[in-house]
DNA sequence: TATTACATACAAACATGAATGTATGTAAAC
DNA sequence: GTTTACATACATTCATGTTTGTATGTAATA
């Protein structure tokens, strides 16, 4: 096949990075070869050599394309303009900004694979392990977010106990952590997704003042 | 070299294998090959080969020799019959339960090594899809544990709030599978590991009666 | 408008280096 | 003497990256 037009040639990119998704979650990044993403895209390695440098290109940019726009919502749900400007209050809104993470896993294909990739299946050494430190970086900044949520409500006076902000923001964000990878692993889904969102609010009572003592 | 003792086979067997873990870790599981494990424990690949199958084998072997003892012990630690005759009360037993396996991990290098790998140097596909389904399984049995011990402590009238015990003990795992990951990614211990012990026993003193309202 | 010159988007072939598993050799233990 | 515990050598497969070939798009030129 000869040249096709630049917007062929676009396609063709996204069709690459698709069929490496694919075949990622499968077979495993490492296991993976361009030749498997490839024969996936209906392409020759030469296309893939074409559009990627080599397959931790291929890696980097599937991430991006999907997790950081994700990072970012994220980060914006929980963002002090927003939690002061809603109608709902910080708790809540905590609540919601969980609640719509994991409606986005369910909903969107892509985001759930990506999600499962670099939870289990993708080794994070060498040109990988910067990705964990960028994981790192953001966890830190939404435990951040989270902190000066919490910062609202107790002004607020929403809160039960007397832990700090600080306290409650690495509970809730290391139970969210923990809720995400095993709704990940939870492939059939019977243990834990079906009540994901269930558990997301009881996690959220828990540290809601109880009215009518 | 020729023949050894069978003490000696003995001895080149686990050597095999803690040199298969070092390598692991730094190089990943699927990039590493026999030859890197034979150069790293002395040997050459016909040793390696002698008493393993192949690499799976060898990483089988790894993680049930340091992962199901701790396995037991955790399961042990929480058992009815140690919340019972314990004379801490069954808050208290939970949050020690995950401060000895904080300590653990602390204190054992091979343990730390191998839950690490395990999360961030192995991907979950073809032979080794079958361990995350024993870590599933796993996870059951641990949570089912813990909320029985919330169980007695809502018997000892302990907890402040109203939720199940199998949320409170959903929510305590998934926290506790949350710290572990980030303890194992926070490398350089700076953001996670110095406060670990202080976040459990938030966690816990969340869960707990306030005295004197 | 037609021609020319070049860049683009691939396919196909090539060269090289691993990595695996197996087969064979061997010396010492039992 | 036989088995054990390896080391060494071999055959084969696989993956990578590079190079080369080529048909077409595209833009400047005349």
């Amino acid at each position: 096949m000869a040249r096709r037009t630049k917007k062929d040639a676009e396609a063709t990119r996204q069709c690459i990075i698709n069929a490496a998704r694919e075949v990622f979650l499968t077979r495993g990044v490492s296991r993976t070869t361009m030749e498997h993403i490839a024969a996936q895209a209906n392409v020759t390695r030469g296309a893939v050599y074409w559009h990627f440098k080599n397959k931790t290109e291929i890696f980097h940019t599937m991430r991006e394309q999907v997790f950081l726009p994700l990072i970012d919502r994220i980060e914006d749900t929980l963002s002090i303009a927003n939690i002061a400007n809603s109608h709902d209050d910080p708790l809540t809104q905590i609540e919601i900004s969980m609640c719509e993470t994991l409606y986005g896993l369910e909903q969107n294909v892509e985001m759930r694979e990506i999600y499962e990739i670099m939870m289990i299946k993708c080794e994070y050494v060498d040109d990988f392990a910067t990705v964990l430190q960028q994981i790192l970086h953001n966890c830190s900044s939404i435990t951040d977010k989270i902190e000066s949520a919490y910062l609202h409500a107790a002004e607020k006076n929403l809160l039960g106990k007397t832990l700090t902000s600080r306290a409650l923001a690495l509970d809730t964000h290391l139970f969210f952590n923990g809720l995400l990878h095993m709704w990940v692993k939870d492939i059939d889904g019977s243990r834990f997704r079906h009540q994901a969102v269930e558990l997301v609010k009881s996690h959220i009572s828990l540290r809601r003042k109880q009215l009518f003592l």
